[in-house]
DNA sequence: ACCTGAACACCGTTCAAGT
DNA sequence: ACCTGAACACCGTTCAAGT
């Protein structure tokens, strides 16, 4: 053991980088993206912008570090099913339930490809598809197509959120305000977004979200299938 | 007619709302998404910040306005395939090499949703689905799976190409450090993304792109088949 | 080793004043 | 109607100076 614990810190309360990444969470929780400042940090941390900058390297570190705190609970809190499928739809739900709580993890988890929170992700999806019995060949391709489309989902969630916050309404009413926008296309030029403007208020966005999902993992299966068929006829 | 045309322009190469969006789009090209500044913007057009907001109502709108220049462009050269598959396959193809020309476009459409550029893919994807025979009541999920996986997809790539400019370094050697670390990542917390290391490495972005599309349009197509059966035998 | 807080080099946006 | 450019209210980040 060449490093040892700190004997008796300075102070009880003193700095460090967990009670940092938790300020950041409540401060992102309750005023959005725009609410992380290091100067709002440091005041509730009651100390300067600068003692952040030494347990911090930047602020798109800090952005990481916390998403990757909401992420790393997510991810293991994820309730194994009974198949593979089943499980990597309860992991994926569980991420559109933590980016609809925290809508700031979508927009971090959008900018720190291949960071720690990704790697989970990734993991926890890639177990599943081995066990699917994907071909390793075959692996990286489904797993970044369920990986991609979760965070695409994440990203305009996030964004809704973002967007409806930054004008002082809610989420529900800025997507009611978009469909009566869409409503109102022009007919000859947009007639099939016109068209969808109705679905778009009543759709269940949880439900959407996993029939996305499910498209893909049977898209995923059908694949197999043909392969093992070809293995059969040539 | 109400509004008629601007007789005898002041000068000809007065400012005007295209020209604005015309220098965005060079700015954002070389100088990337930290590139595009009020101040940067009106040196290149020789005019001060305020003279930009006669024509423009905000940063957001700007961004915007820009990456509908380049969706609109993208989705007009999309070439009719033989089926309605093979052209959300070519108009998904066209997204994917817009963003890699255009990174940033990756990451504005993230946080423009519902807006006209989303509007014209939605278009675009959706004539094709509805063509595809999809019924009315899953058109909404068949379409916005396939968006969001367009947008996910982007977004990383957006992401990544971003990330390697602010290293000074290119796309293809930060993707290169990634799969050096996640092949070093601990060995029985992460198994499955360190097996992924490799395949990171070697793998066609493009293709693997196309693959997911091909899981979602198959996916589609199993859940039409199975519609179909289930009305049959009920 | 860790913290302080002033200072630096920027931002987006506004607005009185001009033509 | 359109443009100018100084000014406002912020940012992230650095760094000499303290303990």
């Amino acid at each position: 053991m060449v490093t040892k614990a700190r004997s008796t810190p300075r102070r009880e309360d003193s700095l460090s980088r967990d009670r940092i990444i938790d300020a950041s969470i409540e401060l992102l929780d309750s005023s959005g993206e725009g609410g992380l400042t290091f100067r709002a940090l440091s005041e509730r941390l009651a100390t300067g912008p600068g003692a952040i900058y030494w347990h911090i390297a930047h602020k798109s570190d800090l952005l990481t570090a916390a998403s990757d705190t909401i992420i790393a609970r997510t991810v293991a809190a994820t309730v194994v099913g009974a198949t593979p499928q089943a499980t990597i739809r309860a992991l994926a739900l569980g991420m559109f339930d933590a980016i609809d709580a925290h809508p700031w993890v979508g927009s971090a988890l959008a900018s720190a490809p291949g960071q720690l929170p990704i790697v989970r992700i990734v993991e926890g999806i890639g177990q599943q598809v081995h066990a699917m019995g994907v071909p390793d060949r075959q692996q990286w391709a489904a797993v970044s197509a369920l990986l991609s489309y979760i965070l695409g989902v994440g990203g305009q969630n996030a964004a809704n959120s973002q967007f409806a916050r930054t004008q002082g309404i809610h989420r529900a009413d800025f997507l009611q305000g978009l469909s009566t926008a869409w409503s109102q296309l022009d007919a000859a030029e947009y007639p099939f977004a016109r068209s969808l403007a109705g679905q778009m208020r009543t759709h269940d966005d949880r439900a959407d979200f996993l029939a996305g999902i499910d498209f893909i993992l049977s898209g995923i299966a059908s694949q197999q299938s043909r392969l093992a068929k070809n293995v059969v006829t040539t």
